[in-house]
DNA sequence: TTGAAAGCGCTAACAT
DNA sequence: ATGTTAGCGCTTTCAA
């Protein structure tokens, strides 16, 4: 079933029903019509790789998704569908792994689709000159920038929060409240990525505070998994009775934590204090309500299409945009329990 | 930066190319080398839309989600990866929204991407013989049938947990704690789907108990949407004070529920115990631990691949499998309070 | 072992 | 308004 036999079947050219196909305005109503019905009665379907393959530019955007099950992505994802759909684009959306590398696919996804822009969602912040040059048309990254890397600011956009500064404002809400052992719990200190530049918040407000770190604290978690959150924070609750608040670099990795915490016999907020960074739905719902800097994740979202697409269309060049995030006060944190008294 | 440019790069034809990037064995050891470096130099990756083109068949499978958001996909899109690949097969993963048709997108994959089996996840139960034809490749329904349609058994295949049959396990396991008061909580009673099939096995549990059903104890909340389940669950709380259990469709909506329940001063499981289908990660986090009847996600996976790759290779016809549920206890059921004594 | 050439299905000039 | 035709980049006979 191809466009040559709708064409044989209505006794019209190839290129008639092409144009009928392609909303063409130099087609006769009434052959219009015929074709369209022999379109439905046949069930034809245009081939997208004969389409894609003639069509030297298609208006089309990438969007690489790093790590897919990620509730935080989601509404981010909806609102770059949106906006895309809005600027007019099409979107091509490739989801992969944590394990495999963004780079490999949007050099795949660049040439084999004849994107004409892209967006990073979730990635590596370590990229190269090299690896950047493999990336031959204009690209954004969504909630993470170059921050280890370095490449020239003025070769590629990013849109995120700045981690390392709302790490430090949530800590410094911790410790505003009087709590000065304070626990963290991350995926990684040192993996150059979003985990790093938090934990590097969390030392920045101690080492502001005059708090000493405390090694013993910190509870790395290998990946953005509860599972492992959950054992590691049980096993410092076992060992350490003294932290009286956590920072936990996701509202997940948090989730896991406050859960932990509740098996040790350990209550939240009163015996212990509990922040995070993100703002899913999610912990909208835990008991109590999670406290939390939340990401402005629509905006986040639609500000990394209009960059790409003013790009794209001349009005602008590459910026770097760091947008704030609101602190969401649930009633995870209160000030620190005076034992003393 | 096409095939002809490496040729002529390599002073060699673009069948020598071809021949070197799909490995085929008559190319002088010599010009391999030659030709893989000149890729490597020029940075040439295929057109994907070329080869597709030309390429009659290809080995791939599809896989359309309904619902990509939703968690309890996640682990079960994982393993249908896993098994694709362990299959021999390429994954086509694409994504719809629960506002979509999956069959018009499964009509574009299937002529466009030249698919040789499909799965969906997530999908309406009401296919009717017409549609049905449209999917001219073998097909199996992961998580769902065609429990309200009329189309032909032998003409697809389905993998699921018996959704009314649990359904009625769950409720029944309220009763047997002497519940007779059970409210459901379901986003909908009548949209033949998932939905649907639950409720009636709440009612079916009901009847069989003898149990009268009280339309006010039933919570439809539109979509499967927390937001809105909160909120219905916090109205009926503040209506009703008299019943004692609660059956949530989904672990999603029982999380929710719980919160609302919380929030109207009512604990978890003392004043209203609570049970769910599902089995999500997230429920493992709650406090307490949601009870809920898990389905076998990865198996759920697994067996749509295997049944799909059997007829393909002509090994076997088509089926539909029931897996059955584990119920993990938690701490959110608890035997009805006895408030005359 | 290699090259030349015929398509795969479609769109977009260019004719008519 | 409609038809003819030349590719898009690739794989795969068929010859050499």
């Amino acid at each position: 079933m191809t466009i040559k036999d709708v064409a044989d079947y209505c006794g019209v050219s190839v290129s008639t029903v092409s144009r009928v196909l392609n909303n063409h305005p130099d087609v006769r109503e009434e052959v219009r019509v015929q074709v369209m019905e022999a379109v439905k009665t046949l069930h034809y379907v245009p081939n997208a790789a004969a389409r894609d393959l003639v069509k030297t530019t298609n208006d089309s955007l990438g969007l690489v998704v790093r790590g897919a099950g990620n509730p935080f992505y989601t509404p981010i994802i909806h609102a770059i569908e949106k906006a895309v759909e809005a600027a007019g684009y099409e979107l091509v959306l490739h989801q992969i792994t944590t394990e495999d590398d963004e780079l490999d696919d949007v050099a795949q996804l660049t040439r084999s689709k004849r994107l004409n822009g892209l967006i990073l969602l979730g990635g590596r912040f370590n990229y190269t000159k090299e690896e950047v040059k493999l990336i031959d048309i204009p690209f954004v990254c969504c909630t993470f920038a170059n921050n280890f890397g370095t490449i020239d600011a003025t070769d590629f956009s990013s849109v995120s929060i700045g981690d390392r500064a709302e790490a430090y404002r949530a800590v410094r809400h911790l410790i505003k409240q009087g709590h000065r052992k304070i626990a963290v719990l991350t995926s990684s200190t040192n993996d150059r990525s979003i985990s790093e530049l938090r934990y590097n918040g969390y030392l920045d407000a101690l080492k502001d505070a005059g708090i000493e770190p405390d090694e013993g604290l910190v509870m790395q978690c290998g990946r953005f998994d509860m599972g492992s959150a959950y054992e590691i924070t049980r096993q410092l609750s076992r060992e350490r009775q003294d932290f009286t608040a956590l920072f936990a670099i996701s509202d997940t990795l948090a989730i896991a934590a406050m859960k932990a915490l509740h098996d040790e016999g350990r209550r939240v907020p009163e015996d212990c204090s509990v922040i995070a960074i993100d703002g899913i739905d999610m912990s909208l719902y835990t008991i109590p309500t999670l406290t939390t800097l939340t990401q402005p994740k629509e905006e986040l979202g639609t500000r990394s299409v209009s960059i790409l697409t003013d790009i794209l269309s001349g009005k602008g060049g590459h910026m770097h945009e760091r947008l704030g995030t609101v602190l969401r006060e649930g009633g995870t944190v209160c000030p620190v329990q005076d034992f003393t008294s």
